[in-house]
DNA sequence: TTCAATACTGACTGATTAGTCAGTATATAA
DNA sequence: TTATATACTGACTAATCAGTCAGTATTGAA
């Protein structure tokens, strides 16, 4: 792995458990021992240096998506979402750091002035909502799923994730425990149409 | 309203909006027109201060929703549920501060190593899904929810809330659009039985 | 071997930070 | 009026910050 992605590593642990604000360019420097004056070699600022922190979340969770959807063949679209939703769960442990700075207010606030950043994030939620809508429109279709608006109920269901996920990595309540509620409910949201 | 209350709630607005480590004692100073010695006169350090400002957001929500509870007489536990996720939505629309402050990654973290953070979340939470938890005992009870775990299923509504209220916050999605199908996808939660 | 591009560093700067302290106003109550 | 507690300030400090710059290694190709 090359110095620069090592750096950009270490950023996204420590902007992640830290924050932007509370983690210093000096911090990242001693993580990956190289100088300070190194990391500015490599990133114009501190702001770029999350900005490609952010990307590389991105592209983390996108692919390893599309490398889990490529794996697996779904019976039905409501054991897809099912299935999504595990693997949403399972990849939102693993991969904590991700999702700790994918829910930090810095990158929205961010994204208010700065374009790149809001693509960012504009591009992951939408790949990801998609992925969930695309299993209620395969569920409408081979009739595992009433005849509800897809769109919407897969940003609901998605919200609903979210909502857990974050949960989970705020230390708040144990998804563990949530998981199995989260599941039924999802299943009568997509099984009847009110 | 005393120093000590103006500086409060300039903390909460500068810490919820800019976040705890963006926001320095000059900026709170300066909001509230008094030296930043008076701030240390008033709060030992920055980290009382911030837990005091918790402290305001805890007490705020749940008087409000103590009052708002006690204005107004449910038809059913379904109809209870319903109006209570409207107040929650409106609540974080009109007083964002508070939502923005508890859904920042500051306390959370904070919540590891001090106590009385973590007591603050913890009360505030609690007290929340026990809100969303007493329309479902009562749905149960009036037959207007069927025989769901009652904690388990105001968990997971609770979350799916939480997350509408993050993407509002954030900018990422309209809760106005979003609103219409969390009451929808709730009502199929509660009313059924798998 | 030479040359040039790339990778990297130590030493520095000016700005900002949380927090201190000695002293000054202001209010209140005897 | 006087005494005492409370409220408040200006001036300061030591530490830390992001970012710069002149110069030094290291690489790889001709």
């Amino acid at each position: 792995m090359s110095k620069k992605d090592e750096i950009l590593n270490a950023a996204i642990i420590l902007f992640a458990e830290q924050g932007f604000n509370n983690t210093s360019i000096t911090e990242v420097a001693k993580a990956t021992k190289v100088s300070t004056a190194n990391i500015f070699y490599h990133f114009k600022n501190k702001e770029e240096l999350f900005l490609a922190a952010l990307e590389n979340v991105k592209d983390g969770i996108m692919s390893h998506f599309e490398e889990y959807l490529k794996s697996i063949e779904f019976e039905s679209g409501l054991q897809m979402m099912e299935e999504i939703i595990a693997y949403y769960l399972y990849l939102a442990g693993s991969m904590q750091q991700w999702f700790l700075l994918l829910h930090s207010h810095y990158p929205y606030r961010l994204a208010l002035v700065n374009e790149v950043c809001r693509d960012h994030l504009e591009k992951t939620y939408n790949s990801l909502v998609d992925i969930f809508e695309r299993a209620v429109v395969i569920g409408k279709e081979d009739g595992t799923i009433a005849d509800v608006d897809s769109r919407k109920t897969a940003l609901v269901i998605f919200s609903m994730v979210e909502g857990v996920v974050r949960f989970k990595i705020y230390n708040l309540y144990d998804s563990g425990v949530l998981f199995g509620e989260l599941i039924k409910c999802c299943n009568k949201i997509l099984k009847y149409k009110e």
